[in-house]
DNA sequence: AATTTAATTCTACAAACATAGAATATATAT
DNA sequence: ATATATATTCTATGTTTGTAGAATTAAATT
């Protein structure tokens, strides 16, 4: 089961303050802000889809997320590289690499992580 | 406006066919192939949202991309990182980088396609 | 204790999507 | 010329999504 669009959205604020009211997600919108109900039928839709859990505190609800943000967007470029680039990351990457707008010094910076990368993997 | 995910695998048929009629998209697909008016349907909405065009031949169509396949990724990896990644395609490749387990030459290559993408922009 | 406020669930409805049957038009084979 | 096969459009149905009102519950405030 994938969540959607707006799904998506409400999980990345999840993501990004690790613990959340409804209160605090609504707060994140700008005006016109989405009705309360909205977010809390989005809410329950992606508990039933098994992306967030929750505590209770008092009459409300702590919400976390029940998957970590890189396992998510890894799953999904996964998926696209497997049906959009003939399941090769390295032909991925390249489209990515040449296709970014990346800056010199980012691309010099990339260079970096990947020789980090290359030494993780040696040991 | 966006294509769907269904539609998106029709896309990537015309994409990599480039020059399709209706019965060869319904060939690549195994059995139990979806009804021609399935595939028909789906080729309509993708005429109104204005991905896909064609030329008369007979009493049918050979449907064509009105947009290319790296631009329309383009897009959406752009869309992905600006709404996931802090707007910084740095961050995704880094992110990408550590995630997709490319092998050591893989990453040997990449940093190959680097360096030309730098020499690119030099001039 | 009574009132106000916030959170949650239930219900609802319109738009988008996935899928395909019926009807129609056209081409090909006999 | 007729029968057969194919492509296209129209119509339709069930599902998912975006959005939110009404009802309910529980907490906080007065």
């Amino acid at each position: 089961m994938q969540l959607s669009k707006t799904e998506e959205q409400i999980m990345e604020l999840i993501w990004k303050n690790e613990k959340v009211f409804l209160k605090d997600l609504i707060d994140c919108f700008p005006e016109p802000k989405p009705a309360t109900t909205t977010i809390a039928t989005l809410l329950k839709r992606m508990q039933d889809k098994g992306f967030v859990g929750y505590t209770l505190f008092g009459n409300s609800r702590q919400y976390y997320p029940l998957v970590e943000k890189t396992d998510y967007f890894s799953k999904h470029v996964k998926g696209i590289i497997k049906n959009y680039f003939g399941d090769s990351a390295l032909q991925f990457a390249s489209f990515f690499t040449t296709t970014s707008n990346l800056t010199t010094s980012e691309l010099e910076d990339l260079k970096k992580i990947i020789d980090l990368e290359i030494k993780r993997k040696r040991k």
